[in-house]
RNA sequence: GGCGGCGUAGCUCAGCUGGUUAGAGCAGCGGAAUCAUAAUCCGUGUGUCGCAGGUUCGAGUCCUGCCGCCGCUACCA
């Protein structure tokens, strides 16, 4: 069974924020999970460079365009790389390889027929890149960026979406979990159902894009060409392979509530138009909130999750995410939240029962920890975690998947205080009890770093190293019992580190 | 206007196809313990489950209406 999940590629408009590491974290989570599951993945994420904008941003930062794409692709690589995301591949529409699938994919719905000459005048947004009726401005003015659009009239090549109203529905009515949470499902379906129109794929004006195939005065839509990217990457990622076959349409697409049509309507149909496969399934998730409150530009609260990185490390931050917001739903974040929960659950909870169940071990037993028999209610509790974590994850509720193992943790911490090594250990004739108890906590630790493993990589590692156990991740170890009997456990370093509250000024 | 979401303890929220005295975490208060990053554990909640009706032996959980917040979408004589 082949699995490829991919994030949006960022638009190079801007730098990467914290909903751009949401997204790419998401994806990575459950992607290492399917690994720990021995699946076969596929995991893409990249940038989308082309669109009007960019010469005009590219300008007002007095950059060449090339040299302007380059520097923020990097910024979206760099980040990607410091929230630990394990992709197989980075796509940029910019590369050659790239348009020439795009324009392989339209010349196929062209020569099908759903494509035609037409002349599209209205009113148009640069920004949005979108055209505009008048009763959506607010005040003559784009309802997104509050400036005015231009009056645009310009012959264009157009999709014939209105043809695939029928096929969607009956795509959808078939399919009920193509699009999750079902309230988002709903919501494309009743865009669908009301009608659709169609739409403009080129653009005449503008020069920065991919070059219609047959018409080499205009470039391609930069959404439609955006879009294409999802089945193009698998193209060319491989020098010696077109991956295609093997990941298409095997693909769960992430991405945030607001490109929800673009993902759920017109994407399957260009798919449908160009003769594919659509996709498996699309998950449409909320918005992260700070402190309440929509995170933007204009707002004055942008979070660069590098600066949160370099103070806390990745694994609080991916951690973070899908602990306080059920994933799907617009969540609450604060800096404040952020702190508390590193110090309390991550700190605390997590990091303080690794140095306590390393420490006894070293002192009562010199470091050795000889196989045991692991109780009833606890061994019961860890054999349920590796049974259902994989059904929430399978149906991305990665928050619920999250609370299941933090429900361990804690009793890990309860079984510490109720068994009371410290007593067991002054009794000589209680030797085995507390064999038994050590090595109970040594091996529900060891479950807990292996189930967790997906969302906290680096501190699941230092879990099983402090253990003496192998960095084998396969998800058949949530499990009980499964401890390597070892002689070299010695206390381990704080897991996560005491670090400075942040300023209230944040 | 249509469709959808939300409204549950001071705070953040779980509560799937209706069923024992409505839950968790945090914060607060009281206590225990000392293996540990003073980290942990135990006890402690008189909540109109937004409001009003209805269906049912039984509703936070279904139906109707209403109120408030939010999203998508349409339209305006």
């Amino acid at each position: 069974m082949s699995f490829y999940v991919t994030t949006p590629i960022y638009y190079v408009n801007s730098t990467p924020h914290i909903g751009h590491a949401y997204t790419t974290i998401a994806a990575d989570i459950v992607v290492r999970h399917r690994r720990q599951r021995g699946e076969e993945t596929f995991f893409l994420t990249g940038t989308d460079e082309h669109g009007s904008n960019i010469p005009r941003v590219a300008e007002e930062a007095g950059l060449e365009l090339r040299e302007f794409v380059d520097r923020n692709a990097a910024a979206f690589q760099e980040m990607t790389v410091r929230v630990n995301a394990s992709n197989d591949f980075f796509v940029r529409t910019t590369d050659p390889r790239h348009g020439a699938l795009v324009q392989e994919f339209l010349q196929r719905i062209y020569e099908r027929g759903d494509i035609y000459e037409g002349v599209y005048a209205g009113l148009y947004c640069t920004r949005c890149e979108a055209f505009y009726t008048e009763a959506e401005l607010v005040d003559g003015l784009c309802p997104q960026h509050g400036i005015p659009p231009d009056f645009v009239e310009e012959k264009n090549y157009f999709f014939r979406l209105s043809a695939y109203q029928e096929a969607l529905l009956r795509l959808y009515d078939e399919r009920r979990e193509i699009v999750l949470p079902s309230f988002r499902y709903n919501e494309a379906r009743s865009f669908i159902e009301r009608g659709l129109d169609d739409i403009s794929v080129s653009r005449a004006s503008q020069r920065w894009g991919v070059p219609i195939p047959w018409d080499t005065s205009q470039v391609v839509y930069v959404w439609v060409d955006a879009l294409i990217n999802y089945w193009s990457a698998l193209g060319f990622a491989r020098a010696d392979e077109d991956l295609r076959p093997r990941f298409w349409p095997e693909v769960r697409h992430f991405l945030a509530k607001d490109i929800l049509k673009f993902h759920c309507v017109i994407w399957p149909a260009l798919l449908l138009a160009a003769g594919l496969e659509v996709p498996r399934q699309l998950f449409v998730h909320g918005y992260l909130l700070l402190d309440e409150r929509k995170i933007s530009k204009s707002a004055g609260n942008v979070i660069d999750p590098l600066d949160l990185i370099d103070v806390y490390g990745v694994d609080p931050v991916r951690f973070y995410l899908f602990r306080v917001a059920t994933f799907g739903q617009d969540g609450s974040i604060s800096l404040q939240g952020l702190h508390e929960r590193y110090e309390r659950e991550l700190g605390n909870e997590l990091g303080n029962l690794l140095s306590r169940t390393t420490a006894m071990v070293a002192r009562y037993r010199d470091g050795r920890l000889r196989a045991a028999e692991v109780s009833g209610a606890l061994g019961a509790q860890i054999d349920r975690v590796g049974g259902e974590v994989p059904a929430r994850l399978d149906e991305f509720d990665l928050t619920g998947a999250l609370e299941l193992v933090w429900e361990l943790v804690r009793s890990l911490n309860r079984h510490v205080e109720q068994s009371a090594p410290w007593e067991l250990a002054k009794d000589e004739s209680r030797a085995a009890e507390l064999d038994r108890v050590l090595y109970e906590l040594g091996d529900g630790l060891r479950a807990v770093a292996v189930a967790v493993a997906s969302f906290v990589p680096d501190a699941s590692e230092r879990i099983l190293s402090a253990l003496g156990q192998p960095l084998e991740l396969g998800w058949e170890r949530v499990a009980a019992g499964r401890f390597v009997e070892t002689d070299a456990i010695e206390p381990a370093p704080p897991l996560f580190p005491r670090v400075d509250a942040p300023t209230p000024a944040g």
